[in-house]
DNA sequence: CCTGGGATTTTCT
DNA sequence: GAAAATCCCAGGA
C-alpha cells in the first residue's frame, strides 16, 4: 500500500489540460465508515469552456451543470443513461465551466472493476449525494499522491502519458475529435485503447 | 473484429 | 418526448 498525502488546494489551480495529465498516477480515496477504498487514476478526459459541444456546460448554466461553474476542486457528479454516475473534478476559475472526467482507476485495495466512468462510481459507491463535495476538505472523497514516489519514478510515469479522442461524444461537431482524453500507456485498467 | 439494442431515469426542449 | 460524457450481451463476418 502506498503512503498517501492529500493534494492541497494549489494542485487544482492549474490549467485544465495540465491538470488532466497531472491527475494520472494520483489516487482517489473514498472513505466509507472506517474503511478507505483506494484507486490509482489511469485515464481522464477534459471538458473545457462554454463552447465545447461535448460539455454539459455548452448548453449554459442549469440546475444540473451549475457545479461546473464552481471553484476548482469541487466534485461534479451526474447520472448518465439513467443508470450510471460519472465523477468529475471541477477546474478553472469560478464562473468558467470546465471539469475533468475520471474514466478509469487501477484498484489498489478493492477487487471491483473500475475501468470506465460508470463502473468506477459503482465500485467506489459514488452517487449524487457527493455532488458538489469539496475534495480539498472532504472526509468522504479526496485525492492524494504517493508520498514515497521518487522524482525519477514520477518522470517515468509522465513519459507514459498518451492522448486520444474522447469517448461517446460523436455529436460534438468540431469538438468531437479533440485529443482531450489522457491515459497511461500500457496500463491494463484503461477503458479503451 | 464489428454493429446494434436494452436497461433505466434525469434533464432539457 | 428525446437524448444522454455507459455498460453488457448477442449476433454476424
Amino acid at each position: 500500500m502506498p503512503k498517501l498525502k492529500r493534494l492541497p488546494a494549489k494542485f487544482y489551480y492549474q490549467n485544465t489540460f495540465k491538470l488532466a495529465r497531472s491527475l494520472l498516477g494520483k489516487f482517489i480515496v473514498r472513505k466509507i465508515g472506517s474503511k478507505n477504498l483506494i484507486g490509482k487514476i489511469v485515464e481522464t478526459e477534459a471538458y473545457y469552456g462554454p463552447n465545447d459541444l461535448a460539455s454539459h456546460a455548452s448548453a449554459g448554466k442549469t440546475e444540473r451543470t451549475k457545479i461546473m461553474f464552481d471553484k476548482p476542486g469541487a466534485a461534479y457528479i451526474y447520472l448518465i443513461y439513467g443508470m450510471y454516475y460519472c465523477f468529475n473534478i471541477v477546474t478553472e476559475a469560478k464562473d468558467f465551466p470546465a471539469a475533468i472526467l475520471i474514466r478509469a482507476l487501477e484498484p489498489i485495495n478493492f477487487s471491483k472493476e473500475a475501468n470506465g466512468p460508470g463502473k468506477l462510481c459503482r465500485a467506489l459507491k459514488i452517487d449524487k449525494k457527493l455532488n458538489g463535495e469539496n475534495l480539498i476538505t472532504s472526509k468522504k472523497l479526496y485525492l492524494a499522491k504517493n508520498l514515497k514516489s521518487t522524482s525519477t519514478e514520477a518522470l517515468k510515469e509522465r513519459r507514459q502519458i498518451k492522448s486520444a479522442k474522447r469517448i461517446g461524444v460523436d455529436y460534438a461537431g468540431k469538438y468531437k475529435d479533440k485529443l482531450w482524453r489522457f491515459y497511461l500507456k500500457n496500463n491494463p485498467y484503461i477503458s479503451h485503447k
